[in-house]
DNA sequence: CTTCGGTCCGTACCTAAGTACGGAGTCAAG
DNA sequence: CTTGACTCCGTACTTAGGTACGGACCGAAG
């Protein structure tokens, strides 16, 4: 596993991840991204490591974290003591599996309106509502 | 099913679904939910229906999808035509399928930070990272 | 050693999704 | 028929998560 050093400019750091430079200042601002020290300069470099953390961040976003809680999630990575770390993360598999409960009744749900939508039984009043009424 | 008639006011109605009034307002204003004619008098009224359309658009937003996303879940279930509904459904059936995937994804290394953490080997560096690095 | 794109930083602005406010109208109970 | 709680409506404010702006500075290339 090499971890190369530190190299990439927030231009291209952030290209990398595919957010924008401001959005790299922003997460900084917020403590979910290390501002790494300036080594022989005034310019901050950024390596590998840096572009998966933002990836990471933007993926649990998109599955309807807060940046909050991916702050938590982070923090399991960035060596938090065990007990805390088991206890948080306990939690969060908790909340991860509700997740998952919901969407696959969602997925289940939608699955049935396509297919009964191709069979093509006319008026579809498609029940998406009661699916999920179940909670 | 007995469709009972809309008998709940504002305030109940918004009680019931667990929001207060400003969003039921807000959701009005947005087209995510009518604005029920107000018979004899000029109050509105709700009934159950909306009560179980409010839930869902809570549960759905939990999981990532924004109130203009919900709009199109919820335009299946207020019969857009077949072939439309059938396109945009399987649309929203991928989406939902990448969500499950990535969740899958970070249910499994949080399970397994849990386990390794109760097995006590001492300093662990979760790789959350890294296992979603994997896109 | 100039030059020009990139960095740095503070501050201001933006959108989504609500929340709060205040005045006017309503309606059921006393 | 008055009161007090609730509704209605417009408008303003708030929070999260960014985006944009502009001036000063840096640093590699010519």
């Amino acid at each position: 596993m090499k971890t190369q050093p530190p190299s990439l400019t927030v231009g291209v750091f952030a290209a990398a991840a595919g957010v924008n430079v401001e959005t790299i200042r922003f997460y900084q601002r917020k403590g979910l991204l290390r501002e790494p020290g300036r080594a022989y300069g005034t310019i901050r470099r950024y390596g590998e490591s840096d572009v998966a953390r933002v990836k990471f961040v933007k993926s649990a976003q998109r599955l309807g974290f807060s940046l909050e809680e991916v702050a938590g999630l982070l923090a399991f990575e960035d060596g938090t003591r065990c007990d805390e770390a088991r206890v948080a993360a306990t939690q969060k598999l908790h909340d991860v599996r509700a997740k998952l409960d919901d969407l696959r009744r969602i997925e289940a749900v939608l699955a049935q309106l396509v297919d009964r939508c191709r069979a093509r039984r006319g008026a579809i009043t498609c029940p998406i509502i009661a699916a999920l009424h179940a909670h």
